[in-house]
Formats: C-alpha cells, structure tokens, sequence
DNA sequence: CTTGACCTTCCAGTCGGGTGGAACCCGTAC
DNA sequence: GTACGGGTTCCACCCGACTGGAAGGTCAAG
C-alpha cells in the first residue's frame, strides 16, 4: 500500500509516517518504480504498536529500541528485558497516578455537576473557564 | 517561604515555579519587602495537585482551567463539569490503554528475560540497545 | 566589607513530536 | 493535452514545557 492508504488505516497523517520513517520507527518501505513508498501490512501493525506504547509514556526513541528487540527476533538481551522491566514499572506508578487523579476529578464533577446549579447564571461565579460560559 | 523552599518541598525547580506563574497555574505570591517571592502553604499543595494533574494528562493550560474551578469555589458550572467529564473519559480510555501496553510489554519482557541467555554474546543478535551491550 | 547563597527579570535555547509549505514528479480521467 | 489527487524531498516552523544564562539586587556569616 502507499503511504496514504497507511496513514488511513493508522491514523496517523503521511508526515507522521515519513517523519516516523526519519526517526528509525519505521524500517524503509519498498518503492515502486517511480519512487513511492510501497509498504505491507506488517506496517501498519507497526504504527499500531508505536502508538499503543506512546500511550503507554515511552518516547519514541524508546519504542525505536523497543522494536528492535522485537526485530531482532526477541533473543534475549539482559540489557533490554532491564528496559522492559523498569518501563513496567513506571506503567504501574501512571496506572496509580491515573487512578488517583480519577478519584480526585470525580470528586470535583461531581461537586460541579451537583453545586447550586443557578449559581451559573451569578457572573461572579461561573467564571471557571474564562470569559465565556455561554459558549 | 521563598521560592527556594517551594521547590524543595515540591521537588520542582525554581524556574519552573516561576514559570508556573507566568501562564497562571500559581497565583502571584506576596513579596518581602526585598521583592522576593513569599509563598504560603497552599502553593505547596498547589504544586503537588498540578503534578498530579499533570501525569494524568492534562496540559497546563486545561489544569489552569480546573484550578480556576477550585479557586471559585466549585460553584457549579455546566461547562466545567463536561470538560471534567471529558477528561474522566480520556484518563478511563489512558488507562485501559496503559493496561493493554502493560500486558504487551509484560510479554516482551518475559521473552527476554527467558529465551536463550547465551545469545547475549552474540554479535548478531544482541544489539537490541544500539551499540553497546555491555555498558 | 566581601563572599556566597539566594533571589530578581528577561530573553534565548532545547527537546520531543510533529506540521506547513514550496517545488516538483506520477498516473488516471476527461 | 491538462487537471487533480496522489506522491517526493527538504527546510523551516510550531507548540508545550521547560531550562540556561546574563546582569543585577539582598542578606546573613566571617
């Protein structure tokens, strides 16, 4: 497929795959005869793994290493699978943070959602998110 | 206390705390009479909610906004209460996503704790990280 | 009085992760 | 043909979130 068909089917816009591309992140697509980038369906697996593990708090150059281990058939590297592990790590604390800042936010939706509602017409009130709340 | 002291307490820098007031997120402190910036406790609890805001991943700005939600007092505001809402859904789908990326990671990182120790010495299969394997 | 830690402002630079736009090529449809 | 919706490269710019550094003021200790 060309790049156009990938960014559809990933999500992300051609210059994120061409930039992805520069970085490393993804590995030089075939081209056809007059120069597009041809790419297969391991590609787009590939995008999909890149934003799964940027959601996931990893840069991309962290990905970058992360897939060559993947590349790199998964033989074991003590170095990598040390990465792996302090990387889990932080995922649990996030989880944690998340979690917390969770309960925290409900607390206040629901305090906002349940407070004298006709204070909101009080303009010295409701003036939570700037000037206008009536937007 | 000065700004020193809040970055110690909150483990930000002072620059950063300064920066914190330029787009809003702290509120201009009193100064002595020397000019320098005189910081009552609640900025430390300040700091601390936009850290933890922070890692569940809202920008400044969008923390700026609930903090000014805080600072009125929670008076209700239909608009307030949808961004919160909104954000609840984002850091629910974050955190599903991070469970996903957990799970994944948890299997490459078994794989490479496990599969073939000895490979590890072998140029070709070892250069998971770039270069140096040893470091 | 000087030294040193700490503070002030302001402006510029950095880093990550893109995005815009110019200038050009390709291929099909009318 | 030519128009147009894809591509191509390259360079520059943007945004968020800081960070560094210059040039200077403050204040307690020696």
């Amino acid at each position: 497929m060309r790049i156009g068909e990938l960014a559809d089917r990933t999500g992300i816009s051609t210059k994120t795959a061409r930039y992805y591309e520069s970085i490393g992140l993804l590995p030089e697509p075939l081209r056809t005869p007059s120069g597009y980038r041809d790419y297969d369906d391991s590609a787009v697996d590939r995008v999909r793994f890149v934003r799964d593990a940027q959601a996931t708090g990893l840069t991309l150059s962290e990905i970058a290493s992360v897939l060559e281990l993947k590349d790199a058939g998964s033989t074991s590297c003590r170095h990598t699978s040390e990465l792996l592990d302090r990387h889990l790590a932080d995922i649990d604390e996030q989880i944690e943070r998340l979690m917390a800042a969770r309960a925290e936010l409900a607390t206040m939706a629901h305090r906002a959602a349940t407070l004298d509602p006709a204070a909101c017409t009080d303009p010295n009130r409701c003036q939570v998110i700037g000037a206008s709340e009536d937007e």
